[in-house]
DNA sequence: GACCTGCTGCGGCATG
């Protein structure tokens, strides 16, 4: 064995990295050619971004396929975008000029002809994407045999993408459907720049394989430098206050365009709106003192076409470029060196500012950076909990955890998806045309996915889908897909099993108000055209949501869904306000505003006490947990302490606060909530009776009893909660 | 008042 693997990779890759005046392999590169090479072991490339992790994989990969050709597609390539898979080809094709292995790409939008000349000879390597990879599975399964009949290696970039999704389990399912169509057992390659669970990482790659894990995760001392800073946006209450917050507003967007002048940036930011809005005032400022506009916003509602000439603008354009954008730039297509990074606000986890992050520094030597711009609204009558500086305080936390812990945050996967099992039965039933009730149970229930899933449950999900007509049984009892079933089955929308974004029609009696994207529950209020509005019912199958004007004065209103925040960073938050330390990427405006939050928060005692007396009847509850643990905190305030509280009274900001009206003193709803929590069967009370609430796509079609059982597994977070509040 | 991802097969018509 040579020592530097360099001179064992196939001649043209040597070419290759020669012409790009490479001088090392990086470590990654290296040591993955080792096991790659050496062993037979499925491999997880752990390195940060910018790491070569790509080539890593493909090097040696590539290197096997040339001295031993594959007799159909060697190397299938999974990934999670489109935009991915493109840059990709062009990548591999220049790699592979001269090889003689061919690269396909095959999507949504590549071309039928090309798709048509790999079913002639197939051979070389395959970029799909999961939806794609489901259609040929169902629709096509005679193929797979023929195609991938000498398969060698899976690549799956960015897992973490895919880990802890239905999407993911999707994934798992369809590797193993693969293997056995195929009478393969590829190796495994899964790429990823953010992950610390490294355990649970290699268990969910090898998953339904016999072969084990060889983990490659070398550590990159990249220099950091980080900046926060804080502006106050003074209350517009009265009409003298609006020149000053005018004013205010004016000098947080200067100082953003001071940032990122003459460099070429990238400006994160939380929403879609906030992107825009950024990118106007930018345009602005940049007309007034007469500079060129070089400008561009990227985020889900912008056009393939016009986040591509974005893309294109920050890898090519000489000169300054300024982009905002929304998650759609974390993922790893390729942007090029970028000088500087803003964050609008704090991202809500801290996975999400390690693929930001990752954007900056990526040349040899340089430092990745970025500077946090955290804004605050002042208004007449904000609640206690309200006056603190949340997203500032969020962004500390994470830059903490990160850097000081290195942490991130794991994942966990659903033990009963539901949609999932309608979704794999129904595709796996539509290949095989028609199958025995045993012979569908066991094609499906034998997927590791499902392993959680018993017999029984499953009986009784068949029996439910052929009442509705999703299955039909044959008179020689054979299942086959019934009328409901095909409409479901034929349309495009099938292969994916995320849901498109909805639209909710808001009707006050005939009349149209406008839509949300999401349906609020009944008897809450939210505005909308200026007005607040009580939800009266919402009907699910024809989006339509039914309000009537709120009369008086309402405490619920809803507000909307809010990113998930994980009760790690929850926890740093309270530390950070309890403790005394000084961070120095801090601003003196952001050092000055943290200083006053906490005495702020230590005069109102907002640090003592899971509950908080706020005067009164009304209540503070601070439970310092995250989403998924506070939504199940208000369950057990609504389901078990219903006598004490006034359940409509509940307002909340998750995963932050909650306000609550109680007759109880503060000493006893704190040890009343402690006690419910720990309750023997518990779980089952905190659902009403007839709630079957869904979690994603296809579990309308569940048998309500299932869906029920499904929601006490992965709907509800008591254990999370129980720790937490201890 | 979060964010993001993906999509077949075929009939019919125009064009070279």
């Amino acid at each position: 064995m040579s020592s530097n693997p360099f001179y064992r990779l196939a001649p043209f890759i040597q070419e290759f990295i020669y012409k790009k005046k490479w001088d090392v392999l990086r470590e990654a590169q290296a040591d993955a050619c080792h096991i790659i090479l050496d062993t037979n072991k499925h491999l997880l490339i752990a390195s940060g971004t910018a790491s070569g992790k790509t080539e890593a994989a493909f090097f040696p990969t590539i290197t096997m396929l040339d001295h031993n050709p594959s007799g159909t597609v060697g190397i299938l390539y999974i990934s999670p975008l489109k935009a991915l898979i493109n840059d990709q080809f062009h990548r591999l094709e220049e790699l592979l000029q001269e090889a003689s292995i061919p690269v396909w790409a095959w999507h949504g939008d590549a071309s039928q002809s090309a798709k048509q000349r790999l079913l002639k000879k197939p051979s070389g390597i395959l970029q799909i994407t999961p939806e794609s990879l489901e259609a040929m599975l169902m629709n096509r399964p005679e193929l797979i045999l023929p195609l991938f009949g000498d398969l060698r290696f899976i690549i799956i970039d960015e897992i973490h993408a895919f880990m802890g999704t239905d999407r993911g389990i999707q994934l798992q399912c369809q590797l193993v459907r693969l293997a056995r169509l195929s009478k393969t057992e590829p190796r495994r390659i899964g790429l990823s720049a953010t992950l610390r669970d490294y355990d649970y990482a290699a268990n969910w790659l090898a998953l339904g394989t016999a072969a084990s894990v060889q983990i490659v995760a070398p550590q990159t001392g990249r220099k950091l430098r980080l900046a926060v800073d804080h502006f106050m946006f003074p209350s517009v209450e009265i009409e003298e206050d609006e020149e000053s917050f005018l004013k205010a507003q004016e000098a947080y967007y200067k100082e953003i365009y001071n940032a990122t002048y003459r460099h070429k940036a990238l400006i994160f930011a939380n929403s879609r709106q906030d992107t825009e809005h950024t990118i106007m005032e930018m345009r602005r400022l940049a007309q007034e003192r007469q500079e060129a506009d070089i400008f561009y916003v990227h985020h889900g509602n912008i056009s393939t076409q016009l986040r591509e000439e974005a893309e294109a603008a920050l890898r090519e354009v000489q000169g300054p470029v300024v982009a905002a954008a929304t998650l759609t730039l974390e993922l790893g297509i390729d942007l090029g060196e970028l000088e500087r990074v803003v964050q609008l606000g704090a991202p809500y986890s801290c996975s999400s500012f390690v693929q930001r992050l990752g954007r900056s520094g990526r040349k040899k030597d340089a430092s990745s950076e970025m500077i946090f711009f955290c804004s605050e609204k002042e208004y007449e009558g904000a609640l206690l909990p309200e006056q603190l500086p949340w997203e500032m305080l969020r962004a500390i936390a994470i830059i903490e955890l990160y850097i000081r812990e290195k942490w991130v945050e794991s994942f966990k996967t659903r033990g009963m998806p539901l949609g999932l099992l309608y979704h794999q039965s129904m595709s796996l039933l539509k290949g095989m045309g028609e199958a025995k009730p045993a012979v569908l149970a066991s094609a499906v229930l034998s997927l590791p996915a499902f392993k959680d899933i018993q017999p029984d449950a499953y009986r009784l999900f068949l029996r439910h889908l052929i009442k509705t007509d999703h299955l039909e049984i044959t008179e020689t009892g054979t299942l086959i897909i019934g009328l409901t079933g095909e409409k479901i089955v034929n349309h495009f929308r099938f292969y994916s099993v995320f849901e498109g974004n909805e639209e909710f029609f808001v009707f006050n009696g005939s009349q149209q108000i406008g839509s949300l994207d999401h349906a609020p529950p009944v008897e809450n209020c939210f505005t909308l055209a200026g007005k607040i509005w009580e939800v009266t019912g919402v009907d699910d199958k024809r989006k339509h949501i039914y309000v009537v004007q709120a009369k008086g004065r309402k405490n619920t209103i809803w507000n909307g869904t809010q990113g998930h925040v994980d009760t790690h960073v929850m926890k740093k938050i309270r530390e950070i306000l309890t403790g005394s330390e000084a961070y120095v990427y801090l601003k003196p405006n952001a050092a000055k505003r943290l200083e006053q939050a906490r005495h702020f928060a230590a005069n109102n005692g907002l640090l003592e006490d899971l509950v908080v007396a706020a005067g009164g009847e009304q209540f503070y509850i601070i439970p310092w947990v995250g989403s998924q643990a506070f939504d199940t905190l208000i369950r057990v305030l609504r389901f078990e302490l219903y006598s004490d509280i006034e359940p409509r009274s509940i307002k909340e900001r998750s995963p932050y606060f909650l306000r609550i009206t109680s007759k109880i003193d503060a000493a006893e709803l704190k040890q009343k909530i402690l006690s419910t929590i720990r309750k023997p069967l518990i779980h089952e009370a905190l659902m009403a009776e007839d709630e079957a609430p869904r979690l994603g796509k296809y579990e309308e079609f569940i048998p309500p009893k299932l869906l029920r059982k499904a929601f006490l597994t992965d709907g509800i977070h008591l254990e999370e909660l129980i720790h937490a509040l201890q």
